[in-house]
Formats: C-alpha cells, sequence, structure tokens
DNA sequence: TTGGATCCAGGTGTTGTCGC
DNA sequence: GCGACAACACCTGGATCCAA
C-alpha cells in the first residue's frame, strides 16, 4: 500500500502512534441501564454528520458515570471513529464536556509528539474517501472492524512540521468545498425569499391574489407507469421517488431504466416543464415535487404523479408553492400513513388551497429559477471539480508529493 | 387509478458467545 | 471476568405487486 516514501519519512503502526485505542463501553455486557436523564452515551449516529451531536442519544444515571468516566470520556484532541453504521467516519474532540462513548465508536488518543490529532483525522478520511475500511469489514449481518485493524494500520508519517503543512493544504481544498457548498445552498435560499417577496407568503396572501385550488392550474394530470424498472440499461430512463430531493430538484445520479410499448411513449415520456409529484413515501418525503426541465427521454414510476399546467400557472411557481414552508407543512397534514408509507393521490394534491398570482409574474418568477439554476449548473461544475483536486490532494499528500 | 400489503436493503442498537 | 466479535432484531426508505 505504501512505497517509495521522500526522505524522513516512515511508515508506523497506528497502535505505536496512540496513547490508547479502544472501543466505548458496551453496554451489553456492563448491563449499563439507560436512563431519560443524566450523562450522555454518544453512539454512532451521533458523529455520522461529521461532527458531535447531541441530539436523540441515550443517558446513564451517576452510578454509572461514576464508574466509566475514567475509560470512556474522550479528552480535547481525541479522535472519535464510527466502528459500525458509517464506519470511517469520525470527529475531533474539541470542547471539554461530560460525556461516554457506546462500544460502537472507537476512542483514539493520538501520541502528540509522533502524529498530529489532524494529519491522523486526515488520514482517516482520505480512507473513508477510498472506501477503504470495506476491503476489511468483519461480521455477519452487522458489518464492522475490529480493533487488529486499527491496531496494525500502516500510516506514512512525515516529520511533525510536515505533517502541519499537509495538513493545511488539505483544509484549504476542503475549505473551499465547504464555501462552494455554502454558496449552492445560499442560491436556493435566495430563490426561496424571492418566491416569498413576488408572492407574499401563501397562507396570509398580502398581496390579495385571486384563490383556487390547484386542479385550477392543472391541464392534465397522470400516475407513472407500473412496469417494473431494470438495472440493465434497457430501454428509458425512469425517474422514482429517490430521484426527487426534499427540496425540490431533479438528482439523476441513481437510475433504472424501463421499455415502453409505442402506446405507452405518449402517456410516460416526460417532456420539460412537467411537475412531478411524489404520491408514496414516507410521511415526511411525500409530496417532493419538481419540474422536470432535462433534454433526454425520461419516463416516470407509478409513485410519481406528472401535472402539466395551463395557461394560468407557471410550473416553476407550483413547484417553488409546493416546496415553500407553507406548503410542506399542508401536505405533512395531508398525508395519510398506511403500513410504513404515507400517501397524497392526485386528487388531494390537487384540491390543495393556493394562491393564483398573474401568469405575467409568475413568468418573471420562473425566468428568475432558470437564471439562478444555470449558475448552478455552472457552480455544481466547480464544486466537482475541486472534489476531484481534493481526493487527488489527498492521495498526493500522503505519499509526501505535495 | 388508488392504496394496502409485502419485500428488500442498508443502517443501527442489543444480546449472545467464545477465547484469552 | 473481560474484551472482541458474531448474530439477531428493529427501523426506515424505497420498490413492487395486486386487488378493488
Amino acid at each position: 500500500m505504501i512505497d517509495n516514501l521522500p526522505n524522513g519519512w516512515r511508515v508506523e503502526k497506528l497502535g505505536n502512534l496512540v496513547k490508547r485505542m479502544h472501543q466505548g463501553i458496551n453496554t451489553a455486557a456492563d448491563k449499563v441501564e439507560f436512563s431519560n436523564s443524566g450523562y450522555p452515551i454518544l453512539q454512532t449516529k451521533n458523529i455520522s454528520k461529521g461532527i458531535i451531536d447531541f441530539n436523540d442519544t441515550k443517558y446513564m444515571n451517576n452510578e454509572y458515570w461514576e464508574k466509566y468516566k475514567e475509560k470512556y470520556k474522550p479528552k480535547i484532541n481525541d479522535i472519535l471513529l464510527a466502528n459500525i453504521g458509517t464506519i470511517g467516519k469520525n470527529v475531533i474532540v474539541k470542547e471539554e464536556s461530560d460525556y461516554l462513548i457506546h462500544w460502537n465508536i472507537f476512542l483514539i488518543e493520538p501520541n502528540q509528539t509522533l502524529i498530529t490529532t489532524n494529519y491522523l483525522k486526515s488520514f482517516f478520511d482520505k480512507l473513508y474517501n477510498q472506501n477503504y475500511y470495506d476491503l476489511f469489514l468483519k461480521g455477519g449481518t452487522v458489518k464492522f472492524i475490529s480493533k487488529s485493524f486499527l491496531i496494525d494500520l500502516q500510516i506514512p508519517i512525515p516529520p511533525l512540521q510536515q505533517q502541519e503543512k499537509i495538513v493545511k493544504v488539505l483544509d484549504l481544498t476542503s475549505n473551499l468545498i465547504k464555501k462552494q457548498k455554502e454558496l449552492l445552498e445560499k442560491y436556493d435560499l435566495f430563490l426561496k425569499s424571492k418566491f416569498i417577496e413576488m408572492f407574499g407568503e401563501p397562507v396570509s396572501n398580502p398581496k390579495g391574489w385571486s384563490l383556487g385550488k390547484l386542479k385550477d392550474l392543472f391541464l392534465q394530470v397522470n400516475y407513472g407507469t407500473s412496469s417494473k424498472a431494470n438495472e440493465e440499461n434497457k430501454g428509458f430512463p425512469i425517474l422514482r421517488m429517490n430521484n426527487i430531493t426534499y427540496s425540490g430538484h431533479l438528482n439523476v445520479s441513481d437510475l433504472k431504466h424501463i421499455e415502453l410499448s409505442e402506446k405507452d411513449l405518449k402517456k410516460f415520456i416526460l417532456e420539460k416543464g412537467d411537475i412531478l409529484f411524489n404520491r408514496t413515501n414516507s410521511k415526511e418525503l411525500v409530496g417532493k415535487t419538481t419540474v422536470f426541465n432535462l433534454d433526454e427521454q425520461y419516463s416516470f414510476a407509478g409513485y410519481l404523479v406528472r401535472a402539466k399546467v395551463n395557461d394560468k400557472a407557471d410550473p416553476y411557481f407550483i413547484s417553488y408553492f409546493l416546496n415553500s414552508d407553507y406548503g410542506k407543512a399542508v401536505l405533512l397534514n395531508m398525508a395519510k400513513n398506511i403500513v410504513g408509507m404515507a400517501n397524497i393521490n392526485a386528487q388531494e394534491m390537487q384540491s390543495i388551497d393556493c394562491y393564483i398570482p398573474p401568469i405575467e409574474l409568475q413568468n418573471q418568477f420562473a425566468s428568475i429559477v432558470e437564471k439562478i439554476e444555470t449558475i448552478k449548473e455552472k457552480e455544481n461544475q466547480k464544486l466537482k471539480q475541486l472534489e476531484d483536486l481534493h481526493n487527488s490532494m489527498m492521495q498526493k499528500a500522503f505519499k509526501g508529493e505535495i
């Protein structure tokens, strides 16, 4: 895995670079009883977003805390590494706080005279990005990485000063990625606030637009195909529920295909400007809406509803209306829970109350959306380039090439 | 067209077992 | 007895089938 390192570098096993490295408290083996208050026990899910998130933690009482705090309480500059679930996700402990870690997390205290916390974290991140851990998973139904794997993990070690330099370079590209993502989020926020600025809050209708129902704005509504999709790329790509994001964008990174007869082509092939509405999903996700705006020919699945607008409405206006806070609240309230799933049928969707601003104003909004979407596409390409650059830098960094 | 039922996959928490 | 590991259980999102 590691060869041809520059002068001054060496390869060392992780086990020789840490002061302590062990899993957290085994609540089952140690017969720890959880309680509703007391000291939090951090589990994998609490670090899976790359930060320490205390939401949805379990607690232990004072008796257990006193017994286990010495061993299982993280200190500043320790690294917490997920051992199960989102394996390899890790965070640096930056603040002193009273909590313990569950055994699904490894607590790692780097020996700062040999390796810096930031350098080790960068190395863990590189392995995670490369899916390296997947090669060494153990376990049956539930996979995990073992302590022996971590102890023997070979790490290229430059002098401390160079470790800091490498971290700085990698921080540079990861900060650029972070800023690029923030920029993209700002474009979305801009469009949401532009919608409110131009049309007013839907719930109060401060501009006094005429009122109606969504069905007043539709020319045609129909369900997608109920035929089974294939993964052999046969036929047309088919949009499914996972191709519509919660915020109302199309994501075609994961596609299946479907073969359509001549008769079904007209019925199930999308046209630019079609609205897609997710009728069946979990309660929170049902009602995801987007506008189809791609040049290629796509079909759509039966749990999506396609609506074509009449001359009173612009599809972007309706999509942003349904994806507004008001729209989401209406949809959440309307969704009927089936077993594990929720549903809003086409009739119910069309019965949603809405205001109807002049079509000229809606078109003006749509034109702004299209301009922003064009800019976002370019910014997304930049983001992809930055991510490629960051990955390439990580590869080079740990070979001593930067 | 609609929605109830079921299945599957992935993620995560809990419990059991084995070897040192 | 303890730690490491294996397996079971459960939850959730997503996909599909099928009867009405």
